[in-house]
RNA sequence: UCCGCAAUAGCUCAGUCGGUAGAGCACGUGACUGUUAAUCACGCUGUCGCAGGUUCGAGUCCUGCUUGCGGAGCCA
């Protein structure tokens, strides 16, 4: 007899297998008893008849306690009264642990308390799905950078200087010194781009920044491809095949999730529909200025601003060249104006924010410099940074996509937090 | 950090004008051969966030604090 997974029952119709799992609900009437059972693949049911399995075995069945583990032989059948379509009629069952007094009953529960219980909230099926699409979407992520030839590359997560200016670091000691931790790995990933071409990296970074919205971790997970000899243009193709590769692999690998979650699939469609609408920072501020936004160029946009521009759009849209001041040191100007740098923000629609934030990197050894001084960083911490200006210097571009948005987006979720599994939140480090 | 809202049973909530604490669910017992958060009957469940004040009397009114939620700023 084989043991078998949920998901695969399909397979195994009116086959004898055994599965391992877990009683995630039970109903029972007095001579037949419906067990909702989970192994971490899906979720279907398991039907009890007393007359079949008498009545030591039915007792037991119909007194297993939520989120009992245990070990079921039966068989399979397609029956179109269950939700999945297949079930599994028990022939035995043993309890493999115990489940007493389970926190999360089937019933309504506030997010504060199941956020309390997230190492038990992954259970249910709503978060299952969620992380399901998360993990097709790391999936995808590899296999379109490997499939274009990118090596993966690691970059610290500790590290002795800012990456950027403009967010608060956390802070750690570092046998005596301080280190902060990262909050962005892009500039390791310009070092590797030089080494092999073409290059991602994949890992947390951290903002200690006191923020409270719907769009915000301070522990969240970036993807930033580099790419030696790729100007910008090139760049802005590469994310909206990127990204459109990322929502048609969703579509293509995640069916039961995306039930589970009742997202829209037509929506999802038009994501992979390229190209993505472009228009500049100066054509954002003049949208804004005629809708009666109080923004005067030069300002960086909030998120009532940013929502305003995406609903505009049906996919999402790139906003290109932002002001200089407003955008890190590292990205080079604009070979046409002297105010703006060569850069873009990917927004996505439906509210949620940016996705992406790109540019073309500054290559001229003296210029970086000079940028570095003017926003007020040392150019000593940084000259392993500009060694790579120093040494065969050649145009090249990247961009990072926040993982943790992206899912969310995708998703149609409210709030980030439960697009990561354990999100670390200004006022949440347990569990 | 700022603005707004909230805190009552294990969970979700109600609690009128200030007058002796309520419901549903969970859990327990029983009934029921196709349930979909099953249903029905009975039973069990309390430091009303903390500290102080007003009052004959405070879950309810006032002050402070704590915690959480929504939003802003900042950003992916």
């Amino acid at each position: 007899m084989e043991y078998i997974r949920i998901i695969d029952s399909k397979d195994y119709v009116e086959q004898k297998v055994q599965i391992k799992g877990w009683v995630a609900n039970k109903r029972s009437s007095g001579k037949i008893a419906f067990l909702q059972l989970r192994d971490g693949s899906a979720y279907f049911q398991g039907v009890a008849l007393k007359s079949q399995l008498g009545e030591a075995l039915f007792d037991a069945i119909t007194h297993l306690n939520q989120e009992t583990a245990v070990e079921v032989v039966g068989t399979i059948q397609e029956d179109g009264r269950s939700k999945f379509g297949y079930e599994i009629h028990i022939e035995d069952l043993k309890v493999l642990g115990d489940s007493v007094d389970y926190p999360i009953t089937p019933k309504a529960h506030g997010t504060d308390f199941l956020m309390d219980h997230r190492h038990l909230w992954l259970r249910s099926s709503k978060q299952h799905a969620i992380m399901q699409i998360r993990n097709e979407i790391i999936h995808a992520t590899f296999e379109f950078f490997y499939e274009r030839g990118f090596v993966k590359i690691d970059a610290p997560i500790l590290t002795g200087v800012a990456g950027e200016n403009t967010t608060d670091l956390f802070e750690v000691d570092y046998f005596g010194d301080n280190a902060y931790l990262g909050q962005t790995g892009q500039l390791y990933a310009e070092a590797g781009a030089m080494a092999f071409g073409k290059v991602f990296t994949y890992g947390p970074t951290f903002r200690a920044e006191k923020s409270k919205t719907r769009r915000h971790l301070t522990e969240f997970w970036m993807i930033e491809p580099e790419i030696a000899f790729c100007d910008h243009e090139d760049s802005l193709k590469l994310q909206e095949e990127y990204v459109a590769y990322l929502i048609q692999h969703v579509l293509d690998h995640c069916d039961y999730a995306l039930d589970v979650l009742g997202r829209d699939r037509e929506v999802l469609k038009r994501y992979t529909q390229l190209p993505f609408p472009r228009i500049t920072y100066d054509e954002a501020i003049e949208m804004l200025q005629k809708a009666d936004f109080d923004v005067e160029w030069g300002a960086d946009f909030g998120s009532p601003e940013e929502t305003y521009i995406a609903e505009h759009f049906e996919k999402p849209v790139f906003i290109m060249n932002y002001p200089k001041a407003i955008k890190a040191f590292y990205m080079k100007d604009h070979p046409d104006r002297d105010d703006v740098v060569l850069c873009a923000d990917l927004i996505a629609p439906e509210g949620y924010g940016e996705i992406i934030g790109g540019s073309e990197r500054e290559t001229d050894y003296d210029i970086l410099r000079e940028k570095i001084i003017n926003f007020g960083l040392n150019p000593d911490d940084y000259d392993w940074y500009l060694d790579l200006r120093r040494y065969g210097s050649v145009p090249h571009s990247g961009f990072g996509l926040g993982l943790d948005r992206f899912v969310t987006w995708v998703t149609g979720n409210k709030h980030i937090r439960e697009s990561i599994p354990f999100p670390r939140l200004l006022n949440r480090l347990y569990p």
